[in-house]
DNA sequence: CTAATTTTTTCGAGCCTCGAAAAAATACTG
DNA sequence: CAGTATTTTTTCGAGGCTCGAAAAAATTAG
């Protein structure tokens, strides 16, 4: 059953529509908010002023582009970036990061910062993330009292209320409460997300032209990642974060994946398989725990002057992924690719075979018109992603608050 | 930008939330109704009492089962039966059905006609449908007034906004626009639906309680299909009826597909591959046009008798099945299953392969607790679920009308 | 400086939902 | 069998929200 909606719900929700117009849209005056919501000018009237009332939004005198036009001039609408702030934590293989970003989406503060997450113990890779917020927290330029989220992202399995990490490559932990921990911590609200989700969510945000309703990005790393956006929404398993595209079955019984299963898509397309495949390794052997980027640059360099066994190897990724995608094709029909993380440098190499494999399959028929498009560095789209999740909570729960959804809302299938 | 919500939407929902929760609980109570709603008894009152004023609710005298409690007994709400009326057509290989459904989902009127849909030209399998159309709407017992939706369900592929058929196994034509042709010779709106999604709606509201939010219906038939629920909301391509998932690729460059690639699930799982196999053919063998019912079951009993190539048929299909599902769950996590169609009956055979297959998956974690219930009858599943469809299409757009949704509605994704 | 034009605010009307209280309909109780 | 308790349903006034129309504000054109 799907609730009702209360009589209150109904400024609630236009205040949401209003601040997400704003974010969207960057300055947009009074008029333009009413034409894309709908809603009337009176109505906009009154929410952008209570929210200017409460410092949510500001008018923006600074940049006045002298509207050519004749009559009363729009008056651009932008968020105060003092209204609050929010706070992001990428977790990745070696490497943790953590930044403050104000209301209006610039960075404030930054840190980064080293470190052996493989071998570390579970007690100090959960050390070294509170330490990172809290000196991020203590900075003396920083009002605390604004940080009104956290944002966690980390590479692997997340749950699907974004409470807890279940498993990482980055680590031989699992189940990590993180977002318990940070609560309890700092009493501010937290969510650990995956970063493959971030990173769709950053494309969103970036080009919401070419990534608008229906797109897959690929994180081409280590292990294989991927965010998936479908109908507008981000794309979550039932109870983790779901989408791992990495370990979908290519070959039954095929090369051994870092997971311990056989035959995943990762076995093939990962660093360490294109690696294992290019030294001519058995497909039975042990992943390695790391390749340098350096190694995989020198790897696709070879692979470009001559054929041999590195060419073959990023053949065979590619020939995992055009399978894998025609599979998720057929789920769920073509839709835009990007292609992100340091692999993505090497496209040129996989490509063709991922084309080839792509045609052999029940999306095949589209099999040209499927574009591409890389990235090679994905922790600033994670981090991005990370901030604009973070900032549209603080917009939707916090300044638009009110008749929160109850649990077992369901919706009417047919 | 999502549309902001106007005053006069608020009616609109509420009155479709109160059918919604009469057309769910059977005869609820007004006081039912608002616990499940969380509207008021105020509100309820209002909008019921306006329901059964315009004939579309109706008080039920009839059952009074003597409330035992003291107190003003309960009242339960209940559909009128008049109130309208739908029709349901179901085009399978060789078979085409038309019942008439009251709005309160009892069938009125049924017609059944076999037909030979795979030499059938297309101007007469159009015709044919839309003349079984006809007679039913010519019915005298019927007001023609009351039929206010026509759903068609068809096997094979239709598109997003269900319009058209895009492609059919059961016929050599593709694109066929049955929406548009059956709302400009009857003037009645209609939508053009996939067998197993309808499936899936159909379980959905015969068991709610294990196939809630999440679960996949999965036709064991000439071809395999899926319908797929996801977060209570059945999942469709971002183009066509999507969830292609017997063209998801088993092995790559695998066995001869119906649909002319190599590979899919459905090489090894549809009713043609079990045979082909099971008759020692090659898997590069042209897939037979039909296997009858009866055939498949003389296979299904000599697989139980003996080993031999008829059981290590079915296994192939089991473990295709399987990993088609592993891959599957990787992308959603596990979720229950049903298993629909003739072959469901012989899913004794298929099971210790398909869940050998996910446990070697991502999947398979949870392989034990995946549940797998049979059906083996398809038909009447797809027609309730057409019914359902159209019905809950009548609840909320006609009895409830109003501010419709405009296109580019965009949802945030952050 | 005045008229035209466009944006934004103000104000009253019309709905909608809600809570409280009243009305209705039954079971219990002596 | 009458009166009381209990539960459901309706009624009614209050408070809020959005809307359209009109007014006010701010600018350009002439």
């Amino acid at each position: 059953m799907s609730v009702g909606i209360r009589h209150d719900d109904l400024r609630r929700r236009n205040r949401a529509m209003v601040i997400s117009a704003v974010r969207r849209a960057g300055q947009p005056s009074r008029t333009e908010i009413a034409a894309t919501t709908g809603l009337s000018h009176s109505t906009i009237s009154a929410i952008s002023s209570d929210l200017i009332r409460e410092g949510i939004l500001a008018e923006s005198k600074a940049s006045e582009p002298v509207s050519l036009k004749r009559g009363r001039p729009q008056v651009g609408l932008a968020l105060n970036p003092e209204a609050a702030a929010v706070l992001t934590v990428v977790l990745s293989l070696n490497f943790l990061s953590a930044a403050i970003i104000d209301y209006a989406g610039q960075v404030v503060a930054e840190e980064q910062r080293r470190l052996d997450t493989l071998t570390m113990p579970r007690d100090e890779l959960i050390r070294e993330c509170m330490a990172i917020v809290r000196r991020r927290l203590d900075d003396p330029d920083l009002d605390v009292r604004s940080v009104a989220r956290i944002a966690l992202a980390i590479q692997g399995i997340t749950d699907s209320p974004a409470r807890a990490m279940l498993w990482s490559p980055i680590t031989p932990q699992t189940d990590i409460a993180f977002a318990d921990m940070l609560e309890d911590e700092f009493g501010i609200p937290a969510t650990v997300e995956n970063d493959c989700n971030m990173m769709a969510v950053a494309l969103r945000w970036r080009d919401p032209d070419r990534y608008r309703d229906d797109f897959i990005a690929i994180l081409l790393s280590h292990g294989i990642g991927m965010g998936l956006v479908l109908k507008g929404e981000l794309f979550t398993g039932t109870h983790s974060s779901g989408g791992e595209f990495g370990h979908m079955i290519h070959r039954p019984g095929g090369a051994l994946c870092r997971c311990g299963r056989r035959g995943c898509i990762e076995a093939y397309a990962g660093n360490y398989a294109i690696w294992r495949n290019a030294t001519q390794m058995s497909e039975d052997s042990q992943p390695v725990a790391d390749v340098s980027d350096a190694d995989m640059r020198a790897l696709a360099v070879r692979a470009r002057e001559k054929d041999g066994p590195e060419r073959e190897a990023y053949r065979k990724a590619g020939e995992a992924l055009g399978f894998g995608l025609g599979s998720l094709f057929a789920l769920i029909d073509p839709a835009p690719v990007a292609m992100v993380g340091a692999s993505a440098a090497a496209f040129d190499l996989i490509e063709p075979a991922l084309r080839k494999a792509i045609a052999q399959t029940a999306g095949g028929q589209h099999s040209g018109s499927i574009s591409f498009d890389t990235e090679p560095n994905e922790l600033p789209l994670i981090r991005e992603g990370c901030a604009m999740r973070a900032l549209s909570f603080v917009d939707q729960q916090i300044f638009a608050p009110g008749a929160q959804m109850r649990p077992g809302v369901r919706k009417n299938v047919a």
